[in-house]
DNA sequence: AGCACGCCGACT
DNA sequence: GTCGGCGTGCTC
């Protein structure tokens, strides 16, 4: 193997005869096993270097994490590293505190948080052997040139208003630890205070870290960054991550930020995890928005993470949002985060006038009312563009047989297939938990009747009746489905922006980002649907998505309108959004919160089991649940821990699989994550003898 | 997670 | 007789 070894101590090496000392490693390795594993090594190996080191019958990338004195085990079973990776500068002590903390918040193994977070070809054995050139990805990388960068047109800075500007130097002022909070409507500028923030932290010989929820969704927000930024930094100086970079690609940005040749990286979640030797800033865009948290493997928060890594380098963190999240909201109102308000917005355009259509007493031809109906009319004759969001694609929800009753299901899931127009008048069902798909039965598989109607309405059947209620409009959809290919996307929002599009039908893929100039009219469907999921989250949820969709209108036009169809008009998130009024809601919701028990006022993590049969994993989570009280001695903190009753997922079965989940809550995050850290260690066995896949989620979003 | 070992069913 | 099914167990 082709791999340069650690330089030995110069001085040392020639003089010193055969006795050879060992030392002791301690070696993170991406595995699901608690580790770290130990490896013994002739030569010292600084922390925070990676190495390749056997494991089993296989070879691995670790990252040495420890040297102790004396190795935990019988030096027997210890085998020595193989090789050592000094293509890089070792992880600073910073970056280990951080994947330590996420490691032991989230209650997994280091290696799990510290691998993932580094770019495939760092991590991954094969770059590192069988390659004809010399060394590894690193310095293959350093010989490939750069593809050049686009020619970006440098954007004026824009001037700040009083209250822009005030935000802007109160961040910029501050150089220890603090969290702001920038609640802003949207329109109001958010971004230009982060610029402006960032600009000067730059200045100052900084790097800032930029998270933002999603980037392939809104290029806009990356050529707008870069445009602002020419005028500043080098276009060198600004670094991308994103999921739909190469790998090369990926490796090439992280190296820029560890390198510190990034002055700004501009990421989505996992560049929390990214080596800022030089961090001064981070900002956390959207910071309400549940992209930030991973669902699956470790099941980190970035928002959180964000916090936590400001206050271990004693620098400040904004969190920035139109519907801050109900936890920061509440830690603004506790003092703890500094609240920075934007209460004008930046163009003169007034918010756009809500709404609500009172369905219950109205008769409604295809979902639509007659109010909404109306609406979309005048905004045609006038030239204006609508927007119609409904949360369902899909043609219709399910298929019924109108005489016996029957509903098509899915074989596989607890759940109906949905209708789906496949082009033209083809159609088939298709299950959204699972993927399965089938024909469309000619009569009903129950009793034989052919009279078989879809059931409800989805984006599909929307977009038709748009279509015959006005033939001579220009009607595009935009939902999963009409951009499955790739670049449809881009090429629908295209048209859109270009004015070829009358009216818009879309999921809350339209609600992100975008920024439609002769948008009049937004139309909710359904959104009781919303407002009624099983979920603690839902008002809150529900008033950040119509929220943001109100804010696609009038952005430029003013009487702008939006129009809710709903039959409980007086629910508080609905009279909240009519009068703009985020402050009333949160206090409202907060309130409920606090009298019921719920985050932010208790802390929550969540066993979730799957099993071929609900009864296995029902009696793991009865199992788990039951082991505190029959090993009390070493659970001395469960009289401030509540583990409810195991109760089976909404959606019972997906993909023959059921599933059941067990909630565990406490006042004091301290105790819950005491009792964590040695339940864990107790659920493996468990899991064994009963045969189930088990996953803890610590902060779950949704239960 | 991988990867191998192990012990039962249908094939050249 | 063997190819291969995936249950079980282990990794410093």
């Amino acid at each position: 193997m082709n791999i340069e070894r650690v330089e030995t101590h110069p001085a040392a090496s020639p003089v010193l005869p055969a006795k050879v000392r060992t030392y002791w490693l301690s070696v993170a390795v991406d595995v699901p096993v608690n580790g770290p594993f130990e490896y013994s090594s002739s030569e010292p190996v600084p922390i925070g270097l990676r190495v390749i080191v056997p494991f089993g019958r296989r070879k691995l990338v670790g990252v040495v994490v420890g040297a102790p004195e004396q190795p935990s085990i019988d030096e027997a079973y210890i085998k020595p590293v193989e090789a050592v990776l000094d293509d890089l500068p070792p992880f600073s002590g910073h970056w280990l505190r951080l994947a330590r903390f996420a490691a032991q918040y989230y209650q997994r193994p280091l290696g799990e948080v510290i691998l993932p977070a580094l770019p495939a070809p760092l991590r991954k054995i094969s770059a590192y052997q069988g390659k004809r050139s010399a060394g590894g990805p690193v310095e293959r990388l350093a010989r490939r040139k750069a593809p050049a960068l686009a020619q970006v047109e440098p954007a004026p800075a824009l001037q700040l208003n009083e209250q822009q500007a005030e935000a802007a130097n109160t961040i910029a002022q501050t150089q220890g630890f603090k969290v702001f909070l920038l609640h802003g409507v949207t329109g109001s500028g958010k971004t230009e205070v982060y610029l402006h923030a960032a600009q000067q932290c730059m200045a100052r010989g900084k790097q800032v870290l930029f998270l933002v929820p999603e980037i392939n969704l809104t290029p806009q927000l990356e050529q707008s960054i870069r445009a602002r930024l020419a005028a500043v930094v080098a276009p060198e100086a600004i670094a991308v991550m994103h999921s739909g970079l190469s790998d090369s690609e990926r490796l090439r940005a992280w190296l820029n930020a560890q390198h510190g040749r990034a002055a700004i990286l501009l990421g989505t979640r996992l560049s929390v995890f990214a080596p800022l030797p030089n961090l001064g800033l981070i900002v956390v865009d959207e910071e309400h928005d549940s992209s930030y948290k991973q669902q699956d493997g470790l099941r980190y928060s970035a928002r959180d993470l964000a916090v936590w890594r400001a206050h271990d380098l004693d620098i400040p963190v904004v969190l920035g949002s139109a519907t801050p999240s109900l936890e920061s909201w509440y830690h603004a109102q506790r003092g703890h985060y500094k609240k920075l308000s934007l209460e004008q917005r930046a163009r003169q355009v007034a918010l756009p006038a809500v709404r609500l259509v009172d369905t219950r007493r109205l008769a409604l031809q295809q979902g639509f009312s007659p109010q909404l109906l109306e609406a979309i009319t005048q905004r045609l004759q006038a030239g204006e563009q609508s927007l119609v969001f409904l949360n369902r694609r899909g043609y219709a929800p399910a298929l019924t047989c109108s005489s016996c009753g029957w509903v098509s299901k899915c074989p596989r899931c607890t759940a109906y297939t949905v209708l789906h127009r496949q082009g033209g008048r083809r159609s088939n069902l298709q299950c959204h938990h699972c993927g399965f798909q089938a024909r469309v039965p000619h009569a009903c598989p129950d009793c034989g009747d052919q009279d078989m109607r879809p059931m409800g309405r989805g984006t599909q059947r929307v977009e038709e009746h748009l279509a015959e209620l006005f033939p001579t409009a220009r009607i595009a959809r935009i939902d999963a489905d009409s951009t499955r290919l790739k670049g449809s996307a881009a090429q629908l929002f295209a048209q859109v922006h270009a004015g070829e599009i009358d009216i818009l039908v879309g999921t809350q893929m339209v609600a992100k980002g975008h920024d439609f100039g002769r948008l009049g009219l937004v139309g909710v469907l359904n959104a009781d649907a919303m407002l009624f999921a099983q979920d603690f989250r839902a008002p809150e949820r529900l008033f950040a998505q119509l929220m943001q969709v109100s804010g696609r209108a009038g952005r430029h036009t003013q009487g702008a309108e939006v129009l809710i169809q709903t039959d409980y008009p007086e629910q508080a998130v609905y009279q909240a959004l009519v009068r703009h009024d985020y402050d009333g809601f949160a206090q409202y919701a907060l309130n409920e919160r606090e009298a019921i028990g719920l985050p932010p006022y208790t802390y929550q993590a969540l066993l979730t089991a799957e099993a071929r049969e609900l009864a296995s994993a029902s009696k793991f989570l009865q199992a788990a649940r039951s082991l505190p009280e029959q090993r009390a001695g070493e659970f001395s903190t469960t009289s401030l821990i509540t583990l409810y009753d195991p109760v089976p997922l909404r959606v019972l079965r997906v993909a023959n699989v059921e599933r059941a989940q067990l909630l565990i809550e406490s006042v004091s995050r301290p105790a819950l994550q005491g009792f964590l850290s040695k339940w864990v260690h107790a659920l493996p066995e468990l899991a064994r003898e009963a045969r189930v896949r088990w996953q803890l989620e610590v902060d779950p979003m949704e239960i």
